[in-house]
DNA sequence: ACCTGAACACCGTTCAAGT
DNA sequence: ACCTGAACACCGTTCAAGT
């Protein structure tokens, strides 16, 4: 009768990694507001209070998945810029990765953009935004020596499109855009950030 | 000894009304997390399940502050349309009335753009949006019709410029950008919008 | 019609004690 | 080093009962 050993061993292994891991997963299932620390605990069969051990609160468990989100995001980034792509395409493929991204991950996106994260986090969080941003700037910046894109402060420029861009996700995100409007619109909308609303 | 009546009578008076003004005061001093309904009641002065008489749940409270989020800033866009402006200057003035808002609003503009209204009240919001969206859009058809904006689909062009602006309130929001730099190049913002980033 | 008080089923966090 | 179990101070929601 007791030839089965316990299925579950007193250490976990991984705990951190298996907290993360199932953490994202009811994130993109139910949410931010249904993410509980004891149901987490549950749902891996360990005490509630396990989780203690690895993340201070549950504040740490929301700024390192929101880390991980920034470097898959930048990983993706990086990714699509490549050398020799005409301008406008080069953008639009990023701006393609970053919608698509975003509804992929609509609730670890909104958790990333949180206002919340504790000041010790709060730096290494604002660079992993730096380091995406700067890529997109160099990309400008080119554009700027082939006189492809106006002068001017290459950061402001920047601005202009990312904000463009992210403004547009964010509108997917809250639902005033289907996400298959936004996509399917992206190369005239692209076009329009590059060409202006003014008639030429 | 029992002159003084009970300061407290037993029916409130307003409560609705009583708890949105103290919700909304909680959302600006310590943000969405920290609303709680049982912490509303005791500075009300009201047992914790009195609220439950005029919102039949929490979600419902966010629901109607999010109601009045969409009102205000309804009705501050539309102050802000005004006749015989030229079009520079009266997107810039809406967006500057848009991030402002933002700024000075910034979690219950949060709570506004949450996904999570309840399906019922989901429809009331998103006319709310639509009619906020539709004077932007008319300011673009009479652009159009003086020749001082390309043809195209109106919708289509004013999602470009919303979106641009909605973005540079976001990237405002969740602090990749002061308040103070995008007012302060705003102008320059718009006229990158309206004449685009490629040389002409 | 409006509110109270008790009850229920949850939370996050802490901490002595166990392995 | 890592985890447990009990305890504490909170939640939101419901519902009979009070005014």
């Amino acid at each position: 009768m007791t030839l089965m050993p316990h299925s579950r061993p007193y250490h976990h292994g991984d705990l951190r990694a298996a907290l993360l891991i199932s953490a994202e997963r009811t994130l993109r299932e139910k949410g931010a507001a249904a993410l509980s620390l004891r149901e987490l605990a549950r749902d891996i069969g360990v005490s509630h209070a396990a989780p203690g051990r690895h993340f201070k609160d549950k504040q740490a468990l929301l700024d390192a998945l929101a880390m991980t989100g920034y470097s898959r995001l930048h990983q993706l980034l990086e990714e699509a810029v490549v050398p020799d792509i005409p301008l406008g395409p080069h953008i639009t493929a990023l701006a393609r990765v970053y919608l698509t991204f975003t509804v992929e991950n609509a609730a670890l996106v909104e958790l990333m953009y949180a206002r919340k994260h504790d000041p010790d986090i709060d730096a290494p969080l604002a660079d992993a935004v730096e380091r995406s941003m700067r890529s997109f700037v160099r990309l400008i910046e080119d554009a700027q020596r082939r006189g492809e894109i106006v002068a001017g402060d290459p950061e402001r420029l920047t601005l202009v499109a990312a904000a463009g861009i992210h403004g547009l996700a964010g509108l997917v995100t809250t639902g005033a855009l289907t996400a298959d409007a936004a996509l399917a619109g992206l190369d005239e909308h692209i076009h329009l950030i590059l060409h202006g609303l003014k008639p030429r």
